[in-house]
DNA sequence: CCGAATTATACTCATTCGGAGCATATAAAA
DNA sequence: TTTTATATGCTCCGAATGAGTATAATTCGG
C-alpha cells in the first residue's frame, strides 16, 4: 500500500475541543475489561498519578502562574483514591495549598512518557488542569507560592510592543541555524517552514496561540535549559534561549495552559474569571492585550464586547488616574447560561 | 465575599484547545513531589490506567466507530509501563487488535470518577484518544471488531435531512418536562434554557459540536439506559431516548470524540485522514456532511477548498454513475507543513 | 483660568468572508 | 431528442472585521 506520506500524522494540533463533564449523576460501573488485553500483573500495571495546576491570574496589566520554590515548579499535588473527581481532587488541594479559591477549571493534557519517573524509579503520570482565579491582595500574605510572570517564561511570546528583541536577535538565528544543520535537504526546507510558520519569520503572520509548537521547537533545537539536562557539557551548542526554565517538564505544561488560554479567550468569556467584581472596558482591553500578548484596536475591541452584550453598565465611574473617567462594567453573568458555555451543569 | 454566582464555573466547555507533543528528544526528570503533600501509602495511591480509543472512520456516507461485542464497548487496552508513550502505547494496541492503522491520534480527556472501579474494586482511570482511519475492504475480514454508525449512538444527531423526528417527538418534550421539573422557579428556567440552547430549540440555532453537552443533558434528565441502570424499575421514567447505549461511561467518552472531531473539522484538514487516496469533491463533501450532520452549500464548499488549497487535481475523472462525471483529487500534503497542522514534529 | 495632554466614546469607510442563488456544461437514461 | 442528474463557474448580499476620524470629559502645568 503506498499510501499518502503523513500517514502517522501524530496529534499535536494546538487546539483540541471537547472536555466532559465529572461524575455523572448516577453511578456508572466501569466495563468490565477484555481478558484478551491484561498482559503483566497488577505491579506492572501500577502508575502513580499526580494532579499538576496551571493557575493564572492577572495583575498589573501582566498574566501569572501560581509556582512553587520561587518559580521552580507548579503546583503537584498527588491523586488520592479518596478524590471524588480530578477536578474536585484538584481544586480542594490547590485551595488548601494556596488559599486561592479556583474559578473556571479545565483539564488541559495527560502526559506519561516513559522518562517521567518518580524518586523510586516508578513511573509517574500527570494530569494537567488550567485553573483561573484573581490574585487577591488579602490573601496574598498566608497564600504560598509566588506568581510568576508568563513573559519571565516565554520572552518571546510578548508582542504587545511588537516583534521583540529577543526573537530577533538570538531566536530566529539559532533556529535558522539549527534548521541548516539538519541532515538531508529535505529536513532543511521542513525546518525552515516549521521555524518560519512558528515564529513568524519569513512574511508569515505571528500566530499567538502557538506557544507550545514554539516551545517544543526551541527543545527540538536543544535551545531550552531543559533539553540540555542530560548533554555533557561539550556537545552544548553556544546560545540558550532566555527565559526562566522549571524543574521536569513543568514549563511544558505551562506552554500548554498558555496556549489554551490564548486560543481559549477568543471565543469563550473566560477573560472575566480573571477580572475583579467592576472595571472599565481599558482594564478589560488590556487584560486580554496580556494574555494574548498583543495589542488589540481600542474602538473595534469595544465594539465586539458590547454588540455581544457581554457586560452591563454599572452607575458608578472609575476614579481616573488621567484623562476623561470611564464607567465601570459588570460581566453580565447570564451569558454563560444563554450560550450554555459553561458547561452542561451550572453552578449548585 | 459576595462574590459573582457563576464562581465555580466547571471547565465543561465543549472546545478547549491545545494537545501537547509526546515525549521531548531529550529525558526530561521529573519533578520531586513536594513532601507535605503526600498523604497515604504508595498502595492508596495506586490506580490502574486504561487507554480507550475512539476510532472513526467514514464510509457509505456514514462516520462509523470501531466496536468490540457488537457495539457494546469501545476498544480499551491496559496502559503497561512498557509503553514509549501514551501514543505509541495506544497505537500498537489498538493495531494489534483491529489490524487497521491508526492515522491521526489526538487525546481527547482523562476520566477518573470514583465510581469507575474494576473488578476488583480498584480504581480505574481512563485516558481516551480519538483516532481516524480508513476503513480498508481488504482488512475487515482479519479485523476484530464492528464498525458501529455514529448515528445508531446519538440519533439526534443527524440533521442531514432537516430536524430529525426524534428531537421533535421523543426529546424535546421529555427535556422540556424535565425542565418543568425542577423544584425551583430560577432551575427551571435554567434547565430550559439549557436544553433549548443544547437541542436548538425555542428559535435557538442547531450547534453541531455540542455533542456531549447533549448527551449530559440526556443523562442528567435519566433519559438515557447508562443513567438507570442503578435505578430501581419502580422509579424509572417512561421515556427513554433511542439510541445505541454502551457499557460504562463509553458513550460519553464517543460523544466526547464525536464533538472533538466536528470541531476540529472547521479549521483543519483532518477530514483527509478518512478519505481515501483520490475522491471527488462531492465524495469530500459528503464526508465532512457525514461528520457534522448537517448540509452545506455545494458552491460555496468548493470553494472554500479551493482557495485553501487543500487540494489538488489527478488527471484522472471519475467513472460517474450518473451526471457529468467528476475530477478526482488528491490532498495537497504540503498544507501540513505549510501551516504547521499537524504539529510541531513531521512524520518520521 | 487657559491650553495641553490624556483618555473615553461615537461614527464612518473599506475589505473580507460566508450564505444563497443563477447559469451553463457534460454526462447517462428515457 | 428530451429529460435528468451532476459538475463547475460566477454574482449578489449582508455580517463581521480592520482601521481611521471626530468629539467629549477630565487632569495637570502654568
Amino acid at each position: 500500500m503506498t499510501h499518502r506520506k503523513a500517514q502517522r500524522t501524530s496529534a499535536q494540533a494546538p487546539d483540541a475541543p471537547a472536555a466532559p463533564l465529572p461524575a455523572a449523576p448516577l453511578p456508572a460501573a466501569a466495563p468490565p475489561a477484555p481478558d484478551s488485553a491484561r498482559p503483566g500483573d497488577l505491579a506492572e500495571r501500577n502508575v502513580l498519578v499526580d494532579l499538576v495546576a496551571v493557575v493564572v491570574a492577572v495583575s498589573h496589566d501582566e498574566p501569572r502562574v501560581l509556582t512553587l520554590d520561587n518559580g521552580a515548579s507548579l503546583p503537584a499535588g498527588p491523586f488520592g483514591s479518596d478524590a471524588r473527581s480530578l477536578q474536585t481532587g484538584l481544586r480542594d488541594w490547590v485551595e488548601r495549598q494556596t488559599h486561592h479559591p479556583l474559578g473556571y477549571v479545565e483539564q488541559l493534557y495527560t502526559f506519561a512518557d516513559r522518562d517521567r519517573t518518580g524518586a523510586d524509579g516508578q513511573r509517574v503520570m500527570s494530569i494537567s488542569y488550567l485553573a483561573l482565579t484573581r490574585e487577591q491582595a488579602e490573601r496574598r500574605a498566608q497564600a504560598e507560592g509566588t506568581w510568576l510572570g508568563w513573559y519571565a517564561c516565554f520572552p518571546w511570546e510578548d508582542w504587545r510592543d511588537g516583534q521583540p528583541a529577543v526573537v530577533r536577535e538570538i531566536l530566529a538565528p539559532a533556529l535558522m541555524q539549527w534548521a541548516a544543520a539538519a541532515p538531508s535537504t529535505v529536513m532543511r526546507a521542513q525546518r525552515r517552514r516549521r521555524v518560519a510558520t512558528a515564529f513568524g519569520l519569513d512574511g508569515a503572520t505571528w500566530h499567538d496561540e502557538m506557544v507550545l509548537q514554539r516551545y517544543e521547537l526551541l527543545h527540538e533545537a536543544r535551545l531550552t535549559p531543559e533539553s540540555l539536562r542530560h548533554v555533557p557539557e561539550a556537545e552544548r551548542p553556544a546560545v540558550v534561549a532566555p527565559g526562566h526554565a522549571m524543574t521536569g517538564d513543568h514549563r511544558r505544561i505551562l506552554a500548554t495552559g498558555v496556549a489554551r488560554l490564548r486560543g481559549k479567550i477568543r471565543y469563550r468569556p473566560v477573560v472575566f474569571e480573571l477580572m475583579p467584581e467592576t472595571f472599565t472596558l481599558l482594564d478589560l482591553q488590556k487584560a486580554v492585550e496580556a494574555l494574548a500578548g498583543r495589542r488589540t484596536h481600542k474602538q473595534n475591541f469595544r465594539r465586539l464586547v458590547e454588540q455581544q452584550e457581554l457586560v452591563e453598565e454599572t452607575s458608578e465611574m472609575s476614579t481616573t488616574r488621567v484623562g476623561r473617567p470611564a464607567r465601570l462594567f459588570r460581566f453580565r453573568e447570564e451569558v454563560l447560561l444563554e450560550r450554555a458555555i459553561a458547561g452542561t451543569k451550572p453552578a449548585g
